[in-house]
DNA sequence: CACTCTGTTCAATTCATATTGAACAGAGTG
DNA sequence: CACTCTGTTCAATATGAATTGAACAGAGTG
């Protein structure tokens, strides 16, 4: 559905949705509502005052970082707070070697998350050609 | 089942992953064939000379390459390559304006794939460190 | 060979998620 | 108000993926 809003030049109305995809009613306000709240699709009052139509977010890069934002803060972010609660919590100096090794792999997966942390971040931040440039240019 | 062998400080037999699961024997068979097909865990014949024993790969920036490289190469690449064939498809020089909506999306999209495959294939290439300060310092 | 100890396979089942469609609510309209 | 035209809701259902467990195959062992 999102490909379909992407790809159609003129905003759609749920009728033509659903009978674009041959699925239901429900489903399609499910799946629009869904797009919506990822701020991929946007809905607006149709031409006609009565339905309301569709449209998908044109730039394909905006659309990338809302998902990026999305998922970052979403997953990512509870994520690496998470680990990084579980990494101070030491506690106890001396510790069996079982914990040892434990505790240092929670360290690691706390910043390998860190930085797709930042990494992720910088894409949000820069420009879409300014990110590029600035990670694949050589220096 | 990876977290448990990650954290594991010795490797583990089906048995023991079993128990410490309370998963079922063809579950545990399963799952460990996944793992080791994605490189993420090893086999190799316990002490006892009799049933085998699983471990993790330890090092966490060797686990997050070896997943990054998968994804990129099962999901990623074949996606860019479709792009790529569907935006050189072109054909007709004069279409109709939903057509040229159409294409231009396509085209962004294979833009978009390609820069998040070099992305990725930087990530791959260069050592951990060297990554994150090639991204994250100012130049 | 019979017997045990492994790990694997796969049809049946369970489990989680998505989809349906009928009932519904709200906004216009006459 | 009754009637139509929307989009939404949600219990029932369909779909798809993971899990089970019993049967199996192979390797050792006596």
């Amino acid at each position: 559905m999102h490909a379909l809003l992407l790809t159609s030049a003129q905003p759609m109305t749920l009728d033509e949705i659903v009978a674009a995809l041959g699925i239901s009613k429900g489903s399609a306000s499910m799946s629009t509502r869904f797009l919506i709240d990822w701020q991929l699709v946007r809905r607006r009052i149709g031409p006609d005052g009565r339905r309301d139509v569709f449209e998908a977010e044109a730039d394909v890069w905006e659309m990338a970082r809302r998902i990026i934002l999305r998922r970052r803060q979403r997953e990512l972010e509870p994520l690496v707070r998470l680990l990084g609660q579980l990494t101070e919590f030491d506690a106890a100096p001396q510790q069996r070697t079982e914990s040892q090794r434990f505790r240092a792999i929670l360290s690691d997966l706390h910043t390998l998350g860190r930085n797709a942390n930042r990494v992720l971040d910088l894409a949000l931040k820069l420009d879409r050609t300014t990110f590029f440039k600035r990670v694949l240019m050589r220096p």
